[in-house]
RNA sequence: GGGCGAAUAGCUCAGCGGUAGAGCGCCUGCCUUACAAGCAGGAUGUCGGGAGUUCAAUCCUCUCUUCGCCCACCA
């Protein structure tokens, strides 16, 4: 035996020794040049600032699951890992750390926030990085990208160059989402929106200018009332009709406006029917202002206090002077009351804070342009979702897909490549040079960069071929791009995956990859989603550290069933982690009688003469699961694919074949010492499958079989995939093995119930046909040591009247356990076997007797349940006459 | 207001029209020289309710109930 065969399993010491290992060894390489079909993956790139969550680990054990799998299935395989920038979580951040500093980004200035910033990143983003290796992930780290690397930087100004020379981007001034906090614009995927809070419909009046009256609207952002410029009205309103036109004074700034008819906006039938104003303030109330050719007016400052436009309120915090205003108007006598109102409010993604609505001049990318053929592309069947219905996701966003407000108020990213002169021309270009000389602006024309960086989302959008050097023409691209699979969770199939779709169609012509796998979401064991605030992380590494890193990827790899959320159970990584320890504990076993046989000799086939119906049929059932194992991982079913091994190992190789091949090993099978060449040699080839089927769900497990088994040369991950055409089909073994598998757990069974001491040796009595007499008494020595029974053919004797009966299809056991038997309780047995068998066979007869089911049913159907009722009623027969030995 | 998903053993969940499965937990008996991180045996289910399609439904269709989630500019 081994001597480094330790008697445990050490998953630390395994990781330690292989990881760095394979990436000396250029295992993780991909190489361009090299010929076969591609398998190429680009991470999603973790952001900087984050540390390994359940999320990531699911997603790179999938994603590596892949790799492996298909390196070693003959693919040219390349993962190409990297960072993301993440702008406004770093600037999050960073900001609190300036907080606890008593200073801010602004006092800063925007180049001590860089250097801050990018000191930042270089920890966090090694911090991320390391984890992720903790996991085992196989990716290309010298292809390591980082979406702020001068390559990609000049991809993303390359792209906004284009789209804009394009007419597919452009500045103008819009109602944005403003987040007063970060300070920042934000997209609309970025605003989340909180349904139902409570909120108050407040009503006030607005008197008439003319002092003939006055008009009452209502709100739920009373200090948006600063900035109303109309109040709108339906234009076949009875109540407003007369005073359409008429204008209105504004009780607190003394500004006049009017009354306008708008029937798109105003729904008569919701409260007065007079709906206030503000443009600058509300996307609806934008559109009137448009239609009708109203002022805009701002109200707010950058950090969300009033400005010169808010009257007396200048200075206040908008939350302020929403009081403020609530109170002068009463004080004016106008108010006219609340109500209680459920509301949607719209809140910043990171900040947390409210998002204003606020009128703005940003760049925005045209949306429905790209779109088109990224949704074609998903129609068409070039790029698949799976599970699909997350197709029907995808489509509902990009069909009805608003412009993209990419203009950051930020630092920390790529800065916006268009320039201003100082009569604010723009001039878009690579650099301020290439845009001196496209449009021969003299040394006397001073230029000054947009100060606001693009929103991070777009250079990930760029990331499956900025990773591979895009707009250069590289080797790579020619040889990898479109990428194979994109393993994604659904959160960011707006941010990430359709923008990568736009994009890729747009700068490459063609899809950037031709699945897309959605992964679930993993709760908690409540299944509520994980989170710092609620305090119900659980962290990977942790559980890396109490199982195993392979038994914590087998954990996630068996709970990854297509399209349903899963919640996390830690009880399951403790089962996997006994399953790495029956494997290995199985494989002690084998290297301990193996060790006697030339390596030369062990890698052979079993020649006929020392095989055995016990490895004949331990290689179907091999052959079995490799072939679902393989099906499961390329239909991204994992969680099949581990279960197909797991059943094979425990429930096959380990509770039956190495029970079964005992004797022959010892020597003491019933045809001698020929056999045991035979079930050596197939618990060699058995091993030596395994460990590379499972290799990429158990890297390090694996390797460390590897490096044990005879006869192997290098990494494991080097070696190829096994394929059922190395395993012939063996189904009389199969079928033979059955019956006595049925035996032996007949026997089993008998003697659990009625006591027979574990050690003790029983006769069974055995009446059946010769040839089946014959099958078992080949297996004797099976019998022996695993019934610890011993079978005598009845051969037309009488059945013992005092012994149990078991009944296996048309073989009848009996069991004389004189003095051991409760034969009450035999019956009572008996019965229980009866009911059940009754309620089988009226079952088969009724849907036998149906002259339908007859017509209809497929044949093999109707003969399977054919055989299956006369099995049935044969075992009826042998029971009843059991039943009645018993009376 | 739109859209999507889920409901299966005590718990967490698989299940690809043809006699309901796994892990954990539970009961009984075993330290059998690979494994007590184990072995053998056992119990537990109107597959959420109702209707339909089909020879046949846990699986397909409709409907109801209960939970999730996503999208959306209603004052």
């Amino acid at each position: 035996m081994n001597e480094s065969l330790g008697k445990h399993y050490d998953a630390a010491a395994a990781y330690e020794k292989y990881y760095d290992a394979w990436e000396a060894a250029g295992c993780f390489k991909g190489k361009p040049q090299q010929p076969g079909p591609t398998f190429t993956m680009v991470i999603p790139p973790p952001n900087v600032t984050g540390s390994l969550h359940m999320g990531h680990a699911l997603n790179n054990t999938l994603q590596d699951i892949l790799a492996r799998y298909h390196r070693m299935d003959g693919y040219n395989t390349v993962w190409i890992p990297g960072t993301d920038h993440a702008s406004i979580a770093v600037h999050w951040v960073l900001e609190r750390e300036f907080k606890k500093e008593g200073t801010n980004r602004f006092d800063l200035g925007r180049d001590e926030f860089l250097k801050r910033a990018w000191a930042f990143k270089e920890e966090a983003e090694n911090n991320i990085l390391t984890q992720l290796r903790a996991l085992g992930v196989s990716c290309d780290w010298e292809r390591k990208r980082f979406t702020m690397d001068e390559g990609l930087s000049r991809a993303v100004r390359e792209c906004f160059v284009r789209l804009y020379e394009d007419g597919l981007i452009y500045r103008a001034q819009r109602l944005v989402n403003w987040d007063p906090v970060a300070q920042t614009t934000l997209s609309d995927l970025e605003v989340i929106h909180e349904e139902g809070a409570d909120g108050e419909l407040w009503s006030f009046a607005y008197p008439l200018a003319d002092g003939s009256g006055e008009i009452v609207v209502a709100t739920t952002r009373p200090e948006t009332m600063l900035g109303d410029t109309a109040v709108a009205v339906h234009p076949d309103d009875d109540r407003y009709k007369s005073i359409i036109g008429k204008m209105i004074k504004h009780p607190i700034t003394g500004r006049e406006f009017p009354i306008v008819a708008d029937a798109i906006l105003v729904d008569p039938e919701f409260g007065t029917g007079a709906v206030k104003v503000t443009p600058a303030h509300d996307p609806n109330d934008f559109e009137v202002g448009v239609r009708h050719k109203l002022p805009m007016i701002n109200l707010l400052n950058k950090d969300g206090t009033f400005n010169e436009n808010g009257g007396p309120f200048v200075g206040l915090d908008r939350f302020e002077v929403r009081r403020a205003v609530k109170e002068k108007i009463e004080s004016l006598g106008l108010d006219r009351g609340t109500e209680a109102h459920k509301m949607n409010i719209g809140r910043s993604e990171r900040s947390g804070t409210v998002v204003e609505p606020m009128l703005s001049t940003q760049w925005f990318v045209k949306a429905k342009p790209l779109a088109a053929p990224a949704l074609a592309a998903v129609e068409n069947g070039f790029t698949k979702f799976v599970p699909t219905q997350w197709e029907n996701t995808y489509y509902a966003w990009l069909r009805d897909i608003r412009d993209w407000c990419i203009s950051r108020q930020l630092w920390w990213g790529h800065q916006v490549p268009a320039w201003y002169d100082d009569e604010e021309n723009v001039y878009v270009g690579h650099s301020e040079a290439d845009v001196r000389t496209k449009h021969a602006l003299g040394d006397d024309i001073k230029l000054r960069q947009d100060p606001d960086i693009l929103d991070t989302w777009f250079s990930s959008a760029l990331w499956p071929f900025s990773t591979m050097g895009w707009p250069d023409k590289t080797p790579e691209l020619a040889r990898w791009y479109p990428t194979a699979t994109l393993t994604t969770g659904f959160d960011i199939i707006f941010f990430w995956v359709a923008r990568m779709m736009m994009m890729g169609q747009y700068l490459m012509g063609s899809v950037p990859f031709k699945d897309v796998y959605i992964h679930a979401l993993i709760r908690d064991k409540n299944g509520d989603k994980m989170s710092k605030t609620k305090g119900n992380v659980v962290n990977p590494l942790e559980m890396i550290d109490k199982y195993g890193c392979d038994a914590f990827r087998f954990t996630l790899t068996a709970f990854a069933a297509q399209g349903r959320d899963m919640r996390w159970d830690e009880n399951r990584a403790e089962g996997y982690s006994k399953f790495v320890n029956k494997i290995w504990q199985a494989f002690r076993f084998t290297m301990s009688h193996i060790g006697d046989v030339e390596p030369s000799e062990l890698q052979k086939f079993p020649a006929a003469e020392t095989d055995s119906m016990y490895n004949r049929w331990i290689r179907h059932k091999l052959r079995e699961a490799i072939l679902q194992y393989g099906t499961s991982i390329k239909e991204y079913r994992f969680n099949e694919a581990a279960n197909s091994i797991y059943h094979f190992i425990w429930d096959e190789l380990c509770d039956w074949y190495l029970e079964l091949v005992k004797p022959a090993l010892y020597g003491k099978a019933e045809h001698g010492e020929a056999t045991k060449l035979g079930v050596q040699q197939t618990l060699y080839l058995v091993f030596h499958s395994l460990a590379r089927a499972l290799h990429p769900v158990m890297p390090f497990f694996t390797e460390e079989l590897w490096a044990q088994l005879p006869a192997t040369e290098g990494y494991i991950m080097n070696a190829t995939m096994p394929k059922p055409e190395d395993f012939a089909s063996e189904h009389e073994a199969a079928k033979e093995i059955d019956f006595l598998q049925s035996t032996i757990v007949a026997v089993r069974r008998v003697r659990a119930e009625f006591g027979v001491p574990v050690k003790e040796n029983v006769e069974v009595l055995v009446r059946t046909d010769a040839s089946s007499w014959e099958t078992m008494a080949s297996h004797s020595v099976a019998l022996s040591n695993l019934a610890k029974a011993t079978m005598k053919a009845l051969d037309g004797g009488s059945v013992p009247e005092k012994s149990a009966t078991e009944v296996v299809t048309d073989t009848e056991l009996f069991l004389p356990l004189e003095g051991l038997i409760d034969f009450a309780a035999e019956k009572v047995r008996l019965e229980k076997d009866l009911k059940k068998l009754d309620k089988e066979i009226n079952g088969l007869r009724k849907q036998l007797g149906n002259q339908k089911f007859l017509n209809r049913a497929p044949n093999e159907i109707v003969a399977d349940k054919k055989s299956q009722l006369s099995d049935a009623e044969g075992r009826e027969t042998r029971v009843k006459a059991a039943i009645e030995r018993l009376s």
